[in-house]
DNA sequence: TTGCAATTCAAACAGTTGTATGAAACTATC
DNA sequence: GATAGTTTCATACAACTGTTTGAATTGCAA
């Protein structure tokens, strides 16, 4: 067989073009210019431009929360399957935001393509994010083994803010830096976790008996 | 002058499909299908798709800033300049959560389309969007003045944060239903409102010593 | 080297998009 | 009721989209 160096330039150029972009306006003509191939060659390798990009979202996709259920696994381990919500909540926002933030050049062409594509809401990609659910799942089921005596439904909605604070914050960086000209530092991508992290735990652990929330101080000083 | 039934027509029609579905697949040619006016009509009206776009932007940005000031302006003036957080929060977050969630049938095509521009982020808007930051200035004017004792990077971020939850909670509704299996009902819309303003209050309060969270029954009940 | 399959390429295709045109229909004023 | 200005209409246009085609080229096995 012979290299897939046409390939793999396709799908790597793909990529940063979407998670620059967006997938609205990125064509193939793009893709294929900043790849350096000949344009037939999207369609020969991977059938449909809608297959090219559910195969870049697949690929991810697994990627992402395999790392992410690395973190939680190695907290529940370690705590004997009840990991300490923080640390639950750490590993559910933390791989995306410090992928996403931070200083220009270290930020990774995969996680803003994984931003974009929790964003935009392509055709392809709709159809398989159905899976994602079941991922989500298994951090809930982490949460409520962490926080028994917590209704599901509020572990569900914690959750949910979690999520909301980390995509929102990536999503809006730009608006948050100019509205506070420059107060919020979003290069600080740990103080940013923190931040989020210990805002979900409060709204998690608040109006209980062993509601702990963190100190702003201690967030600030977590990194 | 004529009737501007035909200006109004195209207006009505393309807030109805931008709202349903999004900016990206929606052409000239269905909107002026669901108009059931003539397709060069909306360049002799508008000039040009994009002018008709940025034109029912900003009138619905002006109509949701202007309520969302109102409720701000009356919890001001009645708390002699100082309204409590929980009621800014409450008049931010509020009525474009009223507009998007509840009950099929009564909610606000206005407000879907405003969430929609601010997902998708098209050129015409996003050339327009940067008046919303001196909105949101107000917001956190009146934040600052009710938590003095509050530094401004952490109101910025309590805003920042408010936002996230509220608007996250509309555009993923959809797959929080699914992942809590119908437990979190987001068809009761005051509910919702009360669990954002009760985290969000928390996340700008905490660890200071007037720091009264309200509990989570409090939030439940303040329906 | 010869032969064959895999890959690349330029070119063309069919479909859709927003926009422009010029004639027709309407509306109000005198 | 003729006229001038506005609005509607069918139609055409040019640009761009993803995809297909068939010939050229390449790489490797016999």
């Amino acid at each position: 067989m012979a290299s897939d160096h046409t390939r793999s330039a396709i799908l790597a150029a793909a990529e940063r073009l979407y998670a620059d972009r967006g997938f609205s306006d990125v064509t193939l003509r793009d893709i294929v210019a900043e790849a350096n191939v000949n344009l037939a060659a999207v369609n020969y390798h991977f059938g449909s431009k809608d297959e090219l990009i559910a195969e870049l979202f697949v690929t991810r996709s697994i990627a992402t929360n395999r790392e992410r259920l690395r973190e939680l696994k190695a907290a529940e381990e370690q705590g004997g399957g009840r990991a300490p919500i923080e640390v639950i909540l750490r590993a559910l926002v933390g791989p995306t935001l410090r992928g996403c933030l931070g200083p220009e050049n270290q930020r990774s062409t995969a996680a803003r393509f994984m931003i974009r594509a929790s964003i935009e809401s392509v055709p392809p990609i709709r159809r398989i994010k159905n899976r994602e659910i079941d991922h989500l799942r298994k951090f809930a089921g982490a949460m409520r083994r962490s926080l028994p005596e917590r209704s599901d439904v509020d572990v569900y909605w914690g959750l949910n803010f979690a999520l909301a604070m980390a995509h929102h914050t990536i999503r809006e960086s730009e608006r948050l830096t100019k509205l506070s000209e420059g107060k919020c530092d979003l290069d600080d991508v740990e103080d940013v976790v923190a931040r989020v992290v210990s805002v979900a735990t409060m709204a998690l652990t608040a109006g209980k008996a062993e509601a702990k929330a963190p100190s702003r101080a201690l967030a600030r000083d977590a990194r």
